[in-house]
DNA sequence: AATGCGGGGAG
DNA sequence: CTCCCAGCATT
């Protein structure tokens, strides 16, 4: 307890710089504009994991087409799926859509506005209804992101590993007793900031600018190279993959993920496992009842996911007739119609242009 | 506590 | 190449 209470104390020295140095250099962006809980709500989910430039192209479009909860409640997954497409972590949206149909039935479609209610909708953890609940409504609840984990930690000059749940929970105690209540908003997004500013990940931090270098022990000790402690991540498996792009001349084959796992839902190219050479896919294609007029060999590819990396190969296939295969799931559509309707992940953006699919 | 889940930018 | 990002759900 005694240690506990000797380092709110050193962290409350650093609120008002940061609050000021953040009110003085805040990037602007577009969420930040008018913060009410739906545009802060779809801005955290979509920068979960994911960087703001990442994030500037999607968040402008998917509010004009889903302006309020009831929009989100009642959207076709398949324009859920394409407003995300290409975002990743596509459980992000359909936990969104299952949030925003809770907020109909339990909330009148009223955004709930208490840390709470918040923390019970899906999709929406610790950070997430820290983030909504300071942003949107000035409630102070901490936000813990790596950001902030990174800052903290730095700070403090602790060596404990940020990936441990504990070491995160720690943090929020202790950042919960520090927030100021009149400025719960840009004190949180001001840690954030200056995490994702200043206090960097990569390379070199930028102390020199740092409003609060004088309470940094990183800094003071020159530890930053060495904090924040946090353990490797799994190698991943490696996976090889035969992409087939099916025309008739017309229309190319497409189909759809299945509704769990690795993009889930999403529209894919036929593929098969393994590394199949030009024979191995004629044979292939009579299989499954189409009849290939030419076959050729497309450039390999290589996507790296998360756990997995899959190493591609391709091939167009040209056939008679896709009406003719026995393949149950298949679908037939125009270049055209796949880029305005369906969402294709990234991993296969090597072989679109071989489809006539452009993004 | 460990694992699955995307994609891309920086060094 | 490696690291890691305004994380969460599931097991």
């Amino acid at each position: 307890m005694k240690n506990t209470e000797k380092k709110d104390e050193d962290l409350v020295k650093i609120v008002q710089p940061l609050v000021d140095w953040y009110r003085e250099n805040k990037r602007d962006l577009p969420w930040r504009h008018n913060p009410d809980a739906y545009r802060v709500w779809i801005s955290e989910i979509m920068l979960q994991q994911t960087r703001v430039e990442a994030v500037k192209g999607y968040y402008d479009r998917f509010l004009k087409a889903l302006p309020t909860v009831k929009d989100l409640a009642e959207a076709e997954e398949d324009k859920l799926l394409k407003l995300w497409e290409g975002l990743g972590y596509y459980n992000r949206v359909r936990n969104m859509q299952k949030a925003a149909q809770q907020i109909m039935v339990d909330h009148e479609g009223i955004f709930p506005d208490t840390y709470e209610e918040i923390l019970q909708l899906k999709g929406i953890g610790n950070y997430t209804a820290g983030a909504i609940s300071a942003f949107a409504y000035g409630i102070p609840k901490p936000a813990v992101d790596g950001n902030v984990l990174r800052v903290i930690s730095r700070i403090t000059g602790s060596y404990e590993d940020i990936m441990k749940q504990s070491v995160r929970k720690k943090i929020e105690n202790t950042l919960e007793q520090v927030i100021p209540s009149d400025a719960a908003s840009d004190f949180n997004q001001g840690l954030i900031e200056l995490g994702a500013i200043v206090c960097v990940p990569n390379g070199e931090p930028k102390c020199e600018e740092c409003p609060v270098k004088e309470y940094c022990i990183a800094c003071k000790e020159n530890l930053t190279t060495e904090i924040p402690v946090k353990k490797k991540a799994k190698t991943r498996k490696i996976e090889e993959r035969t992409i087939l792009i099916f025309k008739d001349g017309k229309r190319i084959a497409i189909r759809k993920r299945p509704a769990k796992g690795l993009l889930a839902g999403l529209y894919e190219f036929p593929n098969v496992e393994g590394k199949l050479s030009m024979d191995e896919v004629t044979e292939y294609s009579k299989t499954i009842g189409l009849m290939p007029v030419r076959v050729q060999e497309l450039p390999e590819a290589k996507h790296i996911f998360s756990h997995i990396e899959w190493h591609m190969t391709g091939y167009e296939v040209i056939v008679d007739e896709l009406e003719k295969t026995n393949e149950k799931g298949f679908l037939f559509i125009h270049p055209e119609e796949i880029r305005k309707e369906y969402s294709i992940p990234s991993a296969f953006e090597k072989y679109t242009g071989y489809a006539g699919i452009e993004r």
